[in-house]
DNA sequence: ATTGAATGATACCATTTTAGTATCATTTTG
DNA sequence: CAAAATGATACTAAAATGGTATCATTCAAT
């Protein structure tokens, strides 16, 4: 089971590579040398991670990326969410009319406490705390 | 995010079926039956279970089957491996060469981290505590 | 022994999700 | 205007998941 995506994990790269430089601008072009993610691949995360306000683009000739907000003030989650939708564990055929089997519904709580653990842990994580390690 | 999918979720109802159940040997068509789950599908399901040793079959007539042990032997995490395979949530490129910026990797110690925890949560359940639900 | 009710093994197909590509439009600086 | 950048979007490929179909094997009852 993946916690992250192939899309969140180069998304998650991306932010700390951008955060960790001192331009003020970084072009995708850049990006690609650094990272060795597929060209076209990286552009679209970068156009999403622009669309979810992570990152801040910039058209034309010298144009490029920048963090749209202080590196303690992006969470993990944040980007998670921007390439896999709001983390939830708890989709399982339960919440549906589906389960005619009642007897199995207490594992929704369960379920319920572990997720709130792990997002609560996953909110923690912010890329500040990344660039340090 | 599913921490759960179809096949575990059917193999979950079906094994507290029959372990809810008073009859020494429970049939495929039985199942199909009480929970509404395509016949070849279940079949299938049920195999796996066989073979993992959570379930024990019997050919022939008047076959079917029964708990390979005591319910409160079966952990949850038992039949999540059984469809899923090994428990981890770790699979992401971090361990594979393909991380060329180490900047990123203590997100692994974290990561391990809440692993260790939803596994452990994981264990924690086991059929007889859904039964009494 | 034969029949029929059950599971075992296995190969196949469909759907969905993830990963990745390609192309053209738009903006901005020089 | 030209070149360098991103925006939008549609398409394709590969993998995982969900599900079907078929034939072989076992076993109990008669």
């Amino acid at each position: 089971m993946k916690l992250l995506t192939r899309n969140t994990d180069y998304a998650i790269r991306a932010v700390c590579y951008i955060a960790g430089n001192k331009k003020e601008l970084i072009s995708a072009k850049e990006l690609v040398g650094a990272l060795k993610i597929p060209r076209p691949f990286l552009r679209k995360i970068l156009q999403r991670l622009n669309k979810s306000g992570i990152v801040r683009s910039y058209k034309g000739l010298g144009g490029g990326f920048k963090l749209a907000l202080p590196v303690n003030k992006i969470f993990l989650t944040d980007i998670i969410e921007a390439f896999q939708g709001p983390f939830v564990l708890n989709e399982c055929s339960f919440r549906k009319a589906l389960c005619p089997n009642k007897k199995i519904c207490p594992l929704k709580k369960r379920i319920d406490k572990i997720e709130g653990y792990v997002t609560a842990q996953l909110k923690s994580i912010t890329i500040s705390e990344l660039l340090k390690g």
